[in-house]
DNA sequence: TGCGAATCTACGAATATTCTAATATAACGA
DNA sequence: TCGTTATATTAGAATATTCGTAGATTCGCA
């Protein structure tokens, strides 16, 4: 359950995962940590662009580095949430397609269970719906 | 494993879940169909706003509509999808710090391991690093 | 100390995203 | 048909992202 305030955060985290280059970038490192020239090898752009989205990753708290002499390894910070993130975009899952009458029945039933259960606020209709049935 | 020809797709995908009222509509409809009005209650957000952005949910996939005479009953496409990224995303992971020495270990083990398989290139060094070397 | 390699940051142009206000469209009932 | 409700679309301004170029930084070494 995400709260309203913590959204934006969510949502932050989801962006930095949300390029082409950082998507392969993350690939890369679960296979063990890399400096940013193996990169550079690895992934058609130019240095200062993959340092840039280094940063980015960075910023996510969802990579880290260690100084070598010269060289910075990066490596995952998250490495559990960027396999199973992966793991999850890239599963094919199926497309469910409802007929309005099946959802006119599931709203019906989630109504019902919510009287019976009185949660929150009932709701049968607010607002300029309460209006429009004058 | 994500190929980089459907990397671009797949950040895609995870772009649509990138906004902070995107993530709050696909948490509103993991509970049951709603109409775009409901939301509009829900959801601090003006009615055109939410339209634009179930636009963009449904260009990716994630939700569909029944209509209901005059309404749209929106409805999850893949609840599966979006019950596990809303499950990752809210989850807390541990942040690892690994250090320098720890790194340079398991590049070594990855070299080692790498060369008795004699999968892809061996790659001791290449490019501007054997340049660097002469 | 000075050089070259590895990497980062600053800046600006091109592009994309987001939001609001206004308008369009579709369905329903009087 | 007309008015009303629900929703979508358009247009434009504000903002954010992306990427290249150029110039900084940092480190190890001769």
């Amino acid at each position: 359950m995400i709260e309203s305030e913590e959204s934006p955060a969510v949502a932050e985290l989801l962006k930095a995962f949300s390029h082409p280059t950082r998507l392969m970038i993350l690939q890369e490192l679960l296979a063990g940590p890399k400096c940013v020239t193996d990169m550079e090898d690895l992934l058609t752009a130019r240095q200062a662009n993959i340092s840039q989205h280094l940063a980015v990753l960075r910023y996510a708290r969802l990579v880290d580095y260690a100084q070598d002499g010269a060289l910075r390894c990066y490596y995952l910070a998250r490495p559990q949430l960027v396999r199973d993130m992966l793991a999850l975009v890239g599963r094919d899952d199926p497309v469910v397609k409802r007929t309005p009458e099946a959802i006119k029945a599931e709203k019906e039933r989630l109504n019902k269970a919510q009287q019976t259960q009185a949660t929150h606020k009932p709701a049968k209709n607010r607002g300029r719906r309460d209006k429009a049935k004058r």
